[in-house]
DNA sequence: GTCGATGCAAACGTTTTGCACACTG
DNA sequence: CAGTGTGCAAAACGTTTGCATCGAC
């Protein structure tokens, strides 16, 4: 999370702590609730890639009754507002993760190893698929699929 | 198993006819029955990219007891032999297509607009992907997100 | 008190599986 | 006749939704 340099022409930049995000809830006429604040702690804690289910149980660890639909719906509030993201790392469930550590993804298909792509390695693609096609790449989205060096 | 005019650099090189797939399902095997058939000659016709659900409406436009199962049964038996491949265009189902049609994909994730990606355009990202990660990438499996002209 | 959030159960869409029967080779 | 393929129903999986209630502001 790099706190000095903030993201540049980024109007709504990601939220760097637990209550800049709650905050950002409540501006938007959410509400803050435990549900949500555990979620957030839980997500700004340990990154990394996480399922809701992952992410339910670790909600679920401190708040017991938290349900699983609420951790969906509150993902999809939180993604909503900018402070997190989704991708899909293959088949099997989405991973969440906050949006400030937005980054491309390999991911093996055949043992399932993910590596983190730096953005600049799109480029070129975006250049081409832009000037070929007009169309503008989300590099971060989908994984990029293949076979990593133990396995191809 | 090669046949006429194999596509070059192939040894296991995709099927052209409905009869061929079905000769390879029997060598490796397999029985060669309707569903079968069926399924292969809606692949080897109108090409495009299908889900398992449209291949069954078209499959039992003939045979209409060829039920779903049966079709997925049938796609994960071709695709182990190569006959065809499936992508991911986004959420939603998969699409199977000829495994000698195999090719990218763009797909809007804001209208769902599908651009067929030239191989080539990957050349750069799959160079340093190579280089730098040891990763050898499939562009063909899940498709680029992104936004298209209109969309953007 | 208003309105948004939650728990729960039930539905969803896609795909897989268990089983008894049918068919190919 | 052996063993693969099939229809069907049901389950599996990740995710979404309807509804009554609860809780934040």
């Amino acid at each position: 999370m790099t706190r000095s340099a903030p993201p540049p022409g980024n109007l709504d930049a990601p939220a760097t702590t637990v209550d800049e995000a709650l905050d950002r809830v409540r501006r938007n006429g959410g509400r803050v609730t435990s549900s949500r604040r555990f979620l957030l702690r839980a997500l700004f804690t340990a990154g990394g890639h996480r399922t809701a289910e992952e992410l339910a149980a670790e909600v679920q660890d401190q708040a017991p009754d938290v349900h699983l639909s609420t951790i969906y719906r509150n993902l999809e509030e939180l993604e909503r507002l900018g402070v997190i993201v989704h991708a899909h790392l293959g088949h099997g469930p989405a991973t969440y993760h906050l949006a400030s550590a937005a980054h491309g993804h390999f991911v093996c298909e055949v043992c399932g190893t993910m590596i983190e792509a730096p953005d600049q390695l799109f480029g070129g693609l975006a250049r081409t698929a832009k000037t070929e096609f007009s169309f503008t790449i989300d590099p971060h989205h989908f994984a990029v699929l293949g076979r990593c060096a133990r396995c191809s």
